[in-house]
DNA sequence: AGCAGTCTGTGACAATTATCACGCTGAAAT
DNA sequence: ATTTCAGCGTGATAATTGTCACAGACTGCT
């Protein structure tokens, strides 16, 4: 854990931060390495790091009362957990889970320091703020969709999203992991995405899918 | 529009604030009076201001393509509208549409004086976090109802929402702009009701709702 | 009182989604 | 090669919600 890479990640994945400000994470932040499949956050858990994420992704999803599990939105290097920010902040607990989909490198800020950079620098304000606008836009849309749009289309949005995240037209998924993710049933899952079949907006194999777009 | 009246709404609503960020909001604020029906915000408008609410009650509701319109907080005397102050900041536009619900007292704040307070006053951004942090939840906790629950729960939470928001055990509304909040139709509104009145949760009249809790 | 318009109650039916049941397939393991 | 098992396809059926149709009730107006 030493400073040439925290410095390397700064400026490789945060290049927008101010000098100084790199400067001062440099001396204060930490790097963690999450492995695949890990929590970073659970429920009721208090936050004492804002976290960075500057390698891998980070899949955030809400968890129903009966363990039912629902897909927000993904960070990616370059994005903060806003609600890091905020909980940490303001010593509250977390209402999401976080899980590392892949290995994950992670620039943790103590708490005791947040208030310092918001006060003396302007990009780290603004970089909050605006991923907390752009987490917010996001919580929005999702919202849209839940309330606006039935199963088929928000499949597809939901596709959309994570073949735009994955960058590639072929993801490794099951419809099982699907259908947990839109918090619905994996026979609803299948049917759509057969009907998206004949639709030839994707090709169906076993453990993955093609996208046709 | 004097400044004495500012003064009196930030003491009295906004007490939290540092006397410097008083000072600093009366010489610079404006203060708006908007009847109650009005709209404060609509999507694709540019925010040129950060609206505090001072007196009254502001809805904010998300509208989807066909005209549908979604229910997702009040504001209250004391709060901020935080999509303002983002989209004020980043001088972007607003995704969601914001209606005084009574006349309505706003304290406006320009754009061009956001960074300073941001930078000098720590009350400030305290607010301001907390703000979007409390927005944030409430938007994740919609998003649990709509995911996670059927329109029964969906309406009993709407209802206590209306009634600790109005403050009394009566509120008037008709059932379909229940629907409308609820993005339902309104039969399923009145049946849903009067399941609700057999089991002694409220008294329904014609305009009118009663709790029963 | 009589009329018009809004609000509410309710049955019938359609559409969507959830659940159950079961069989098939392909990949991995022994 | 045979077994085993997760992943997938699909019909049948239930539950929830949306839509249509219409009637009665209340309110305000003339």
């Amino acid at each position: 854990m030493n400073t040439e890479t925290i410095r390397h990640y700064i400026e490789k994945k945060f290049p927008f931060f101010e000098s100084g400000l790199k400067d001062r994470i440099e001396e204060v932040a930490s790097v963690k390495h999450i492995p695949a499949g890990e929590l970073i956050m659970r429920p009721g858990q208090y936050i004492k790091h804002t976290v960075l994420v500057a390698e891998g992704v980070v899949k955030l999803y809400r968890e129903g009362e009966d363990g039912e599990e629902a897909f927000i939105y993904h960070l990616n290097p370059g994005q903060a957990c806003a609600l890091s920010i905020i909980c940490a902040a303001k010593q509250e607990t977390s209402q999401v889970l976080a899980k590392a989909m892949e290995n994950t490198t992670a620039i943790m800020i103590p708490v005791s320091v947040i208030d310092e950079l918001m006060k003396n620098y302007k990009s780290w304000y603004y970089f909050v703020l605006e991923n907390y606008r752009d987490r917010f836009d996001e919580l929005l849309t999702l919202l849209d969709h839940v309330m606006f749009k039935g199963m088929d289309e928000r499949l597809e949005f939901y596709l959309s999203n994570q073949f735009s995240q994955a960058g590639k037209k072929d993801i490794i998924i099951t419809h099982q992991e699907i259908a947990n993710d839109l918090n619905t049933s994996r026979e609803v899952v299948s049917r759509l995405l057969k009907k998206m079949e004949t639709d030839k907006k994707v090709r169906l194999n076993r453990n993955s899918i093609e996208w046709l777009k």
